[in-house]
RNA sequence: GCGCCCGUAGCUCAACUGGAUAGAGUGUUGGCCUCCGAAGCCAAAGGUUGUGGGUUCGAAUCCCGCCGGGCGCACCA
C-alpha cells in the first residue's frame, strides 16, 4: 500500500498548499492536473512535477519562475535532494538516497503484495469472461480472452477492488439443443449404430464421442428409438453438465477457476426474466410496433411485422430492439438483459465483460438496457473489454482452422505443447484488442526475443545469486525480514539505484493498468524490469566491484542480496497479477 | 449507408490516459565469457507517428476532414 510517487504528490500538494495560503497562488487554484511522474529521461532526476506549467495560467505568472518558488520550498525538504527547473518549466527533483532504501524495505515486508493499492476503495466488480457456450471443449479462440480476463481480475483485485470472476452460459437455446441432438447421435454410435457421416447442422467435433458413451454408462439403451420429445431435455441437461465440466478442467489448467457460473436456465425458472422485462415496462419502455427495413443488408424476405419492442433509442441506440419475436418467446438478448438486471440486483455497480472483437454489435445493444435498468444510479456501469483475435502459427506456417470441419486446437493442446505458464504471458503481452500471433516454435524459444523466458530468466538468476550467497555466508539468515534490516546505505552505485527506482514504479504502474483495464502493461513493465536487471547483472562482469557476492564484505553482500531478494519479488508480484509461476531455475 | 476499432523503425509491437530527445524485440553492423547462469550485456544504424487542418505552454495521444485496413449492423446466438 506504498506508493512512493503518491506520497510525494501529497507533498508537493502540501507546497502548493502553503502558497495558496501565503498568498502566493490563488486560493481556489484547479490542481486536479498537477501529477508526479518519473521524469521520460532518468537524468532529469528521480521526479518530476508539470504542477507550474499546469497553473501558470491561472496564476497569473510564468512557469520557469512559478517553477523556481516551488524549488525553493523542495530545497527546504530533507528527504530532497536537489530540485530545479528545466525544459518549459517542469521541476525536477532528487529524493535522499534514504528514500530509496526505504522503498526497498517495503518490498521486502510486503513481498508479492507489493505494489497492492487502496485505489479501488473495495468497490464491487463483476468481471465476467469467457462465457463459452458449452458445446464444445476449450479451444485457442477463448484462450485469448480468458487470459485476459483471468488477468484484469487479478489486477483490479491488487489495485482494491473487491471482484467477482465470473461465467454465464446460455443452457436454453437452440445450440445446446444442437448440442444434445448430436450427443443422441453419438450416444446411439456408443450402443453399437453405424450413425454414417454427422449430418449438416450438428456438431461434427469426435470430442461429443465421449459424451456419448457417458451417457450410456449412466442410463444404458433407455433412450434409444424413442421419440426427441422423450429424450431431448434429459440428454440436453446430461450434455450441458458435462461440457462444463470438460471446459472447467480445460480453464483450470491455465490456472483459471471462476468464482460464479450463471446460466440462461435458471434465470427463466426462477423469474428473473420476467422480472426485467416487468421492470422494463414498468418504466414504460416496451411496446407494440413494427421496425423500419435494416439498413446497408439484402433483405429479401423481410416484411413489417408487429413485434414486442424495447424503447432502446431513449438511451442512444440506433433503433428500437424487439425483445419478443413474431411467435411470442423471446428474443434473444432478453435472457442478456435479464442476466444484466441480475447481476445489478446482486450489488454490482461496475460490471465488465470480456468479449471477442467480432461481438462488437453486443455493446450497443446490451447498453440501453442497463442504462434504463440503473435508472436514477448513475454509479452503474458496464465496460466492455474487447480481444482481438489470435493466429496460431506452427513452424512460421498459419494454422488453418476451420470450425466446421471440426479441427479446431484446442487450449489443451496448447496448454500441453508450451506449458501454462508461456501461453499466458505470451496471450497476455499486447493491449487487448490487437490481433495477436502466436507462434509455437517462438513461445517456447529459450532467448531474449521471448519475453516469457527473458523475464523467467531474470527471475531463477535472482535465486541463483541468492542460492549462491546461502553458501558463501552459511551463518548469515537470508529471509526477506532479516535482508530489510541489511545495511542497505552499502547501495550508492548510480546502478543500484537505478534498479531501486525503477521497482518503486511498479505500484504506479498497478494503478494505471488497472484503470486503463489493460493488463498487458504488466508483461511490458515486467519485461523492463528484467532488462534493468540484467543489465546490472552484466555490469558486475565488466566492474567486479558491482558483483553481488564479495566473500570478504558480508555486509555488502547482504545489502546487495536484499536488492536481489527485491528485484525477484517485484517480478514475482508482476508474474501473480499475470497467473505465471516464476521460476527459481530453468531447465533445458 | 450507419456505428466502433486500428494505422508508429524493413518486420512484430510499446509509449505509464496531454509531457522533455517517440522506445523494445527481431533483422543488419561492430564489440564483451580465466569472472555470481553469455539462455545475457554494450554500441552503431533505422522515424515528417497514414494524411491535411484545429485545440494549448506542449499532441502518437484530444477534435474535424480525407486515404487505407479490420469488425459489427435480424425476430439468428
Amino acid at each position: 500500500m506504498s506508493n512512493i510517487f503518491q506520497s510525494y504528490k501529497t507533498k508537493v500538494d502540501g507546497i502548493l498548499g502553503g502558497m495558496a495560503a501565503n498568498g502566493d497562488l490563488p486560493a481556489d487554484l484547479d490542481m486536479s492536473r498537477v501529477k508526479v511522474e518519473p521524469p521520460k529521461d532518468v537524468s532529469h532526476g528521480d521526479m518530476a512535477t508539470n504542477a507550474a506549467m499546469v497553473l501558470a495560467k491561472a496564476a497569473g505568472k510564468n512557469p520557469r519562475q512559478l517553477g523556481e518558488a516551488i524549488v525553493a520550498k523542495m530545497q527546504a525538504m530533507p528527504e530532497i535532494k536537489e530540485a530545479s527547473v528545466a525544459g518549459p518549466g517542469f521541476v525536477n527533483f532528487r529524493l535522499a538516497d534514504s528514500e530509496w532504501m526505504e522503498t526497498m524495505r517495503t518490498i521486502l515486508t510486503e513481498g508479492v503484495h507489493y505494489g497492492d493499492s487502496a485505489l479501488g476503495k473495495g468497490e464491487k466488480v463483476n468481471i465476467e469472461y469467457v462465457s463459452a457456450n458449452p458445446t464444445g471443449p476449450m479451444h485457442a479462440g477463448h484462450t485469448r480472452g480468458a487470459v485476459i480476463g483471468d488477468a484484469l481480475a487479478n489486477l483490479l483485485q491488487k489495485a482494491g477492488y473487491d471482484v467477482t470472476k465470473e461465467y454465464y452460459f446460455n443452457d436454453a437455446g437452440t445450440q445446446v439443443d444442437v448440442l444434445a441432438r448430436t450427443t443422441h447421435l453419438r450416444y446411439r454410435e456408443a450402443l453399437g449404430e453405424d450413425i454414417g457421416d454427422i449430418p449438416e447442422g450438428l456438431y461434427p467435433g469426435e470430442y461429443l464421442k465421449e459424451v456419448g458413451e457417458a451417457l450410456v454408462k449412466r442410463d444404458g439403451d433407455k433412450w434409444r428409438g424413442k421419440d426427441e420429445a422423450e429424450w431431448l431435455v434429459p440428454v440436453r441437461e446430461f450434455a450441458v453438465n458435462f461440457m462444463m465440466g470438460v471446459i472447467k478442467k480445460d480453464l483450470e489448467l491455465i490456472g483459471i477457476t471462476h468464482e460464479v457460473f450463471s446460466n440462461e436456465r435458471e434465470m427463466v425458472e426462477d423469474g428473473t426474466l420476467e422480472t426485467a422485462f416487468r421492470t422494463l415496462t414498468d418504466k414504460g419502455l416496451i411496446y407494440q410496433g413494427t421496425l423500419p427495413p435494416p439498413k446497408g443488408k439484402e433483405m429479401e424476405d423481410w416484411e413489417p411485422v408487429e413485434l414486442t419492442l424495447f424503447r432502446s433509442s431513449n438511451f442512444g441506440d440506433s433503433s428500437d430492439r424487439p425483445l419478443k419475436k413474431r411467435d411470442g418467446t423471446w428474443a434473444y438478448i432478453m435472457p442478456d438483459i435479464a442476466y444484466h438486471y441480475n447481476k445489478i440486483q446482486r450489488g454490482y455497480k461496475w460490471m465488465i465483460n470480456v468479449l471477442g472483437k467480432d461481438h462488437h454489435g453486443y455493446e450497443e445493444r446490451i447498453r440501453p438496457a442497463i442504462a434504463a435498468l440503473a435508472g436514477e444510479d448513475k454509479d452503474i456501469r458496464l465496460n466492455v473489454v474487447y480481444c482481438g483475435m489470435v493466429k496460431l502459427f506452427k513452424n512460421g506456417e498459419p494454422v488453418k482452422l476451420s470450425k466446421r470441419a471440426g479441427n479446431i486446437i484446442t487450449l489443451r493442446e496448447i496448454v500441453e505443447e508450451v506449458g501454462p505458464g508461456a501461453v499466458r504471458f505470451f496471450m497476455l503481452s499486447r493491449t487487448p484488442d490487437s490481433e495477436l500471433d502466436f507462434d509455437f516454435a517462438k513461445v517456447v524459444e529459450q532467448s531474449k526475443d521471448n519475453p516469457v523466458f527473458y523475464v523467467q530468466y531474470a527471475h531463477a538468476r535472482c535465486c541463483s545469486v541468492l542460492r549462491n550467497g546461502a553458501e558463501m555466508f552459511p551463518k548469515a539468515d537470508l529471509s526477506p525480514e532479516a535482508l530489510a534490516k541489511a545495511d542497505l546505505a552499502r547501495l550508492s552505485t548510480p546502478e543500484e539505484l537505478q534498479l531501486i527506482r525503477f521497482m518503486a514504479g511498479w505500484p504506479r504502474f498497478v494503478e494505471a493498468a488497472a484503470e486503463a483495464h489493460e493488463p498487458h502493461r504488466v508483461a511490458t513493465w515486467l519485461h523492463d524490469m528484467a532488462s534493468e536487471f540484467h543489465a546490472f547483472w552484466n555490469k558486475g562482469r565488466d566492474v567486479g566491484a558491482l558483483r553481488f557476492l564479495h566473500e570478504d564484505d558480508e555486509a555488502l553482500s547482504l545489502a546487495r542480496m536484499a536488492l536481489v531478494k527485491s528485484v525477484a519479488t517485484a517480478i514475482a508480484s508482476g508474474l501473480a497479477v499475470m497467473g505465471v509461476t516464476p521460476l527459481e531455475e530453468l531447465h533445458g
